[in-house]
DNA sequence: TTATTTAATCGTAATATTACGATAGAATAA
DNA sequence: TTATTCTATCGTAATATTACGATTAAATAA
């Protein structure tokens, strides 16, 4: 089928999965490295930077904004991409949270 | 094309790809939630517990083990998955590290 | 104005994912 | 032995993802 049974979770688990798949794939791993060690935010750089089309690249952009990890600001003609703070504090809430609720205490076998 | 270019990029950007898309669907967050929370880790409790029919739990128990982040004992006749407490440290390590790496202060736009 | 640059979107092909029922195999119970 | 329970796997259908070239649209440059 290929399509999730998103109404069978909880809004949460539903945010969290989200986000996780949001960086499930290496090129978008590499951009918010990119924008996180480089001074340039603009998409032209990360084109020229990463082993992709400028098409595929614009395509990633767009799932990592429809999550809002990033956020794009258009100067002209180029589009400057950035980590957006809230839900960059969102996402590390979140896997702090989750990565201490396991305890190895807890472990069965 | 649906076929990731993962020659492309580094072995560490690729395994955190792939720890990360392990955890980007609701069911998989679940069977974790459920392996931290629960005194039990048989495979058909987790069946039970969730709205998806055995066998599409049992692939994306599959997929979890396949990452790594769980492990599975054959008990008799039942099945006992815990998660591996190496691989959870590994993602633990490897969350911390990624999400420390950005700082507000280097934010351009 | 016309040309150029930049990035989003469209169309499409190949492959992957999600989900289920049915089946199979292994261990235990009767 | 035979039946039952439990879980993995197979086969399949529907949908999603990944990737690219081509095109479009908007802004700037000539």
């Amino acid at each position: 089928m290929g399509i999730t049974k998103t109404k069978q979770f909880t809004k949460i688990q539903n945010r969290k999965a989200e986000l996780y798949k949001a960086l499930g794939h290496p090129a978008r791993i590499a951009i918010i490295e990119f924008l996180i060690n480089q001074d340039s935010c603009v998409c032209g750089d990360i084109v020229n930077e990463l082993p992709l089309s400028q098409s595929t690249i614009s395509q990633h952009l767009k799932e990592l904004k429809n999550v809002g990890i990033i956020k794009g600001d258009i100067e002209g003609v180029k589009t400057c991409y950035c980590i957006d703070d809230k839900v960059w504090a969102e996402f590390d809430d979140m896997c702090r949270l989750f990565m201490s609720s396991y305890s190895e205490k807890s472990k069965c076998c």
